[in-house]
DNA sequence: TCAATATATTCCCATTTGGGAATATGTCAA
DNA sequence: TTGACATATTCCCAAATGGGAATATATTGA
């Protein structure tokens, strides 16, 4: 059974909390490698590695420029993982309700055990 | 630097595709280990693993019923992933924009060379 | 052409991961 | 108590992962 590579994969791309940081870095706007190895603070060669999964996850893309690379978000891939979540919107909502109505239930009769 | 392990991060949790088929199972109403084992069809010790890393991730809960222990869908870190993405909702309604503006754009000037 | 700059890739290593098989644990029913 | 059933855990293994250090590649300017 072959795994899901982490380098293809948008779900494992963004399981890495390093990833999550530079794309987060990255949706203020498109940097070349230099403002990001500043800005984060890490060696060149981790977020050389990092936004190579990154791109193969089609996460972010590329536009070269003198020597400079420019990097940005590519949001498709993100608006995928954003609607498979969306299919368990109802349970949280429903949940909330069940925390409410347990509250209003508590203030209403406030002898009775909450459960 | 300590990874965070799928044990107990949500966005590892549920990197794997396995878990979020067992999840999207889930989904649609809670399930003794049995059931879950006969519909997916894979080895119950897999099953019981997996239910295991969502279950130290928080994603789903279990209540004990005789020899049975039925399995539900717990959403709250689901919506903290659901929030995150949406961080980047901003990006793909821009992007799709501009595909819609270049797509009218090439419309009223069918010579011009599309970018 | 040569050196400097910007970035990617390679190699090595410790750790984690998921699968398979076997086994342990807990609960019920006879 | 004993055996059947439901589920979790353990052990072993091959593969993948991220970090560090070093090195390769490409581009620009002197």
């Amino acid at each position: 059974m072959p795994r899901t590579p982490a380098s293809t994969d948008v779900f494992h791309a963004v399981a890495e909390p390093r990833r999550r940081e530079l794309l987060g870095l990255l949706s203020s706007g498109e940097r070349p490698v230099t403002a990001l190895v500043r800005e984060l603070g890490w060696p060149q060669a981790q977020v050389s590695k990092h936004l190579g999964v990154l791109r193969g996850a089609g996460l972010v893309c590329v536009r070269p420029e003198g020597r400079q690379r420019f990097y940005h978000v590519q949001p498709e891939p993100l608006k995928a993982m954003h609607e498979w979540t969306a299919m368990f919107e109802r349970h949280w909502t429903r949940q909330v309700d069940r925390i409410k109505a347990r509250a209003e239930s508590a203030a209403s009769n406030p002898t009775k055990e909450i459960r």
